[in-house]
DNA sequence: TAGTTCCTTCAAATACTTTTGAAGGTTCCG
DNA sequence: CGGAACCTTCAAAAGTATTTGAAGGAACTA
C-alpha cells in the first residue's frame, strides 16, 4: 500500500482552485469546491487523509466539509477492498449535482420571496381603497412595483424549474434551447 | 418642508427585508438590497437622511452603500428643486438592473473559469502522450472530466448571454421561452 | 482487554466582513 | 470670513464565518 501521494499536479490544483472560487461565489464554502474537485479528478476514491494532505487542511475541516458534501449528495462514500478507513468519490453527473442544489437552495429561497411579496401585495391592496388620496396614490404605485418584483421572482422560479426539469430528462428543453442559440455572429469578447 | 417621515410601513419593511436577503444570498450586501427597495417603493426621491432613518443605518453606511448602488447603476442621483442635499431614486427597470449585474459579475466570473479550465486542459493534454501508461490513463480521465467542466461553464456562459440579450431586446427569447412553458398541471407548492 | 486507527465534535483562534461615528472636506449663504 | 448643511472617509468595533487541533468515541484486531 503506497503511502506517498500527497501533492496535487499543477493542473489539479488549478482546477480545484477555480471550482473553489466558483462555488464560493455561489455561496458555498470554498473548501467544498476544492475537495469535490480533487475527488472529481481522481481516478480512484480518496481517503480523508489523502484530502487532508492534498489540500493542506486540518482533519476536522476535512471531516466537516466532506460531510457537507455528502449531505448535498455531491460526494459519495465508498468501500475499498480491505481498507479500514472511509473513501470518497465525487458525483460525476454535473447536471444532477446542480439540480439538486438548485432544488434545495435556490428554489426554497425564491419560493419564500414569492410568498413574502404576495403578502406585502395583499397589505398594499387594502390601502388602495383608503379615503386619503395621498395614501391611495402611494398604494397604487407600490402595488405596481411589488407586482413587478413578484413577477420577476416567478420568472426566476420558472427558470429554476426549467433547469430542474432539464436535469431530469437530461439535456432537454433548456439545454437544447441554449445550444440552438449558439453560433452567433462572431464576437468572442 | 415636512421633517417627520422616518419609519417604514410594515409592507415596505417586509419587502426591503426580503429583497435584502435575496440580494445577500446573491452575494451583495444586504443593505444594498434594503436601500434599493426603499427607493423603489418610494413615490419620490429620498435623501440620505431619509434612508438613514427608515433603515436605522449610520450616515457612513448610507453614504457607502448608496455609492455602491450608484456604481452598479441601480440607483440614480436626482436633483430636487430647491434642495441642497442629494436625492436618490431606484432604477425601476428590473431587467436592466439584472442584466447589468450579470454582465459585470457573473459573466466575468465565468469567463475566467472557462479560461482556467482551458489552461488546465492544455496541461493535461500534454500528459496524454506520456510513456508511462499509468500517467496516460490518469491524464485521459482528467481530460474527459475537465472537458465536462468546461462544457458546463460554456453552457452557463450561454445562459447568461441569453439573459443579457433578453434584457436588451426586452422580453424576447428566454422570457418567451419560459413563459411558453407556463401553465403546468396545477401544483403550486 | 488493550492498543490502533480513524472519524467526529467543539471551543478557541483566526480570518474576513460589515457597521459605526467622529473627523475632515466641500459647498453654499449671509 | 464664519457657520451650517451635507457628504465622504477611515480606523476601530462589532459581527460572522471558517479553521484548527486536541479530546473523545467507535470499530476493529490481536
Amino acid at each position: 500500500m503506497p503511502k506517498e501521494k500527497r501533492t496535487l499536479e499543477p493542473s489539479e490544483a488549478a482546477v480545484s482552485d477555480v471550482v473553489g472560487k466558483l462555488i464560493e461565489f455561489w455561496g458555498f464554502k470554498r473548501n467544498m469546491g476544492r475537495i469535490w474537485s480533487v475527488l472529481y479528478l481522481s481516478p480512484d476514491p480518496l481517503s480523508a487523509e489523502d484530502l487532508r494532505q492534498s489540500l493542506k487542511l486540518s482533519s476536522g475541516a476535512v471531516s466537516m466539509t466532506v460531510n457537507d458534501l455528502l449531505r448535498w449528495g455531491v460526494v459519495r462514500k465508498v468501500w475499498v477492498q480491505g481498507e479500514r478507513k472511509d473513501f470518497y468519490t465525487a458525483e460525476v453527473q454535473l447536471w444532477r449535482m446542480i439540480s439538486r442544489v438548485f432544488n434545495e437552495r435556490e428554489k426554497t429561497e425564491i419560493v419564500m420571496a414569492i410568498e413574502a411579496f404576495e403578502e406585502a401585495l395583499a397589505d398594499v391592496v387594502k390601502l388602495r381603497s383608503s379615503s386619503d388620496p395621498k395614501v391611495r396614490a402611494r398604494a397604487e404605485l407600490q402595488y405596481e412595483r411589488i407586482k413587478q418584483l413578484l413577477e420577476l421572482a416567478k420568472l426566476g422560479k420558472r427558470l429554476i424549474e426549467t433547469l430542474l426539469a432539464t436535469a431530469k430528462i437530461d439535456a432537454e428543453p433548456l439545454v437544447r434551447f441554449l445550444l440552438r442559440q449558439q453560433a452567433p455572429s462572431s464576437q468572442d469578447t
